[in-house]
DNA sequence: AAAAAATATGTTACCGATAACCCTAAACTA
DNA sequence: TAGTTTAGGGTTATCGGTAACATATTTTTT
């Protein structure tokens, strides 16, 4: 109990003890067991960030944000990677409820998330949402703006002069896939293009290979001149792709996509992008959960939508033809 | 007690109690407390990670090797970032020790870090070291050729016919950065081309900034027609500062480095890279770090050394005048 | 049918910290 | 001087599991 009182500074201790305890605890190299602190306590002090691939920097951006908050606030942070895949997710929550986390920060999957989000609310574990919704969860939620941001990339492509835009989607069983096919339609629409459905092809975000769909889009009577990928690894994909098959961007064909690289890692930024801020994703999402867990956050869910910026390089130009 | 039977499968339960209780179990949302059980098990069956610089893809990858293992063999991961810094190192360490880890994945800061793990040997915790090594530590390690690759890329300068080569290093109480200077070093006296002090600058491996002695090494009498920098984001830097300079790589100057970027984000790998396989410095380092925890490992530290790969891309040419 | 063995479940103590309460000696008050 | 504070520190119970042992049923053996 004393030596608890002196690793906690709470009660009081006259000096002499204190010191002695501290010079014993250096003598034996003691460190308090934080397990069986947070059995009593009830309180880990050990937060969960779920996101759904680690490879990608707009994640990993996202995670030092989250981290670098969380450590600010005196909680330590636990990574964990879905793949995508419900069942790694749903094994990272059983981990998370097991572990008793203080709270999660939790990048859905998608909407099958649902079910693993309700797990976390039977145990009242507070989290945040970031970057996909979940229909049927109510909760704090930290956005992209994934359908005005589709709206000004294509809008972006028709201001070139393209009207034949194809779209390379995500599952449409994730919010922002949706959002950002509504963009498209929505800027296809405002700019009175006749909608073909030949043009869209739906994969899963990391669906680096089947990109056997770019063949019949190339060879088809009316050939697009752009593509919109929804996120930035489809859209790497898709220029690998278009290269195997000798057509060049943009000269042939302009490609955009959702989300940037690394700044740090990329020499020759090529791609035209919306670029969202995937560090205060994490930042503002780790407040969020901050304030929740802290009791500092009303009842009511917020909700944060935060704008992404169309960085234009090199990636999109003229249609062939067109000056 | 007949609770934790049916949990972990042990004893005896009849069929129709084991199923009350688990009907009970899902009835109550019930998730077994993972503390408890360490607290008497005197495990966790989780295991750490620590990386210095979670931007780096080479960690990154790693860490995904390191993840997908520990996984496999039923242990939970928790990742950390000592971002190159002493302190964040040893907090770090304090919370491993106080979470009472079952072992650690350690990529140490540098020498420094020698304290730091002798805290873990203290308190018997298992661990392995990657990447670098750390003088007057005993322990099984994972590493990279670092004077190997450091003299084949050098050599590989200087087959283009350079024979003015500069080394941009990291610092020097890190091993890797010793030794591939010494590699370098190596290179030149196979070569017999004389050292000249004036051609090496020692930085942080994450030093971007401090580019400036890039003016001095333009400026001298006889200025270099390429350079080797230690790892991957130091030949970004350098390559950054030469263009705000206008000199063209590889025209101007070669550029090489050590560690590649992510394949799955470059989508021109343009430098001439040692490419080492971060993936397996993970996933070997896991697999040591269990058998060692699992008792399976002799008592004597073994030490991996994984060969980089020669990748040959553009920012290595000829020097200027040479054909 | 009594003893032995097997099966199914219950008890107790403990892991290492902390909350809540208790105790002792010195210091202070009336 | 007796009574009351106060400082300093000790006790006990508890968090939620599991090891080790104990008990109560059946089933099997002789």
């Amino acid at each position: 109990m004393t030596v608890s009182r002196v690793i906690n500074n709470t009660g009081r201790i006259s000096e002499s003890t204190r010191a002695r305890v501290k010079q014993v605890m250096e003598e034996l190299n003691y460190v308090p067991n934080s397990m069986a602190r947070s059995l009593v306590k009830q309180e880990t002090k050990m937060l969960s960030l779920l996101i759904t691939d680690i490879t990608n920097p707009f994640y990993t951006t996202l995670a030092r944000g989250a981290e670098d908050t969380a450590m600010r606030n005196g909680y330590k942070l636990l990574f964990g990677n879905s793949d995508e895949d419900y069942a790694k997710e749903r094994d990272y929550v059983d981990m998370v409820l097991s572990t008793r986390a203080d709270g999660v920060l939790f990048a859905p999957a998608g909407d099958g998330s649902a079910e693993h989000l309700r797990m976390l609310q039977r145990r009242n574990v507070p989290f945040v949402i970031l970057d996909r919704e979940v229909p049927g969860i109510e909760a704090d939620h930290v956005l992209g703006d994934s359908r005005e941001g589709a709206r000004r990339l294509v809008e972006h492509l028709l201001d070139l002069g393209h009207t034949r835009i194809a779209m390379v989607g995500g599952r449409q069983d994730v919010s922002t896939a949706r959002l950002r096919y509504a963009g498209y339609l929505e800027a296809l629409k405002l700019a009175d293009i006749p909608f073909d459905p030949a043009l869209v092809h739906d994969v899963g975000y990391t669906a680096v290979e089947g990109m056997a769909f770019v063949d019949d889009l190339l060879s088809a009577e009316a050939p697009p001149t752009a593509v919109f990928a929804a996120n930035n690894f489809l859209a790497l994909a898709v220029i690998r792709a278009l290269r195997v098959r000798d057509v060049r961007v943009p000269d042939d064909l302009s490609v955009v996509c959702f989300d940037d690289f690394g700044e740090s890692i990329a020499l020759d930024p090529f791609l035209t992008v919306a670029r969202q801020p995937a560090y205060e994703f994490g930042s503002l999402g780790m407040q969020l959960l901050i304030e929740r867990i802290q009791g500092a956050a009303g009842a009511a869910p917020r909700k944060i939508v935060l704008p992404s910026e169309l960085v234009v390089r090199q990636s999109s130009a003229a249609p062939p033809g067109v000056v």
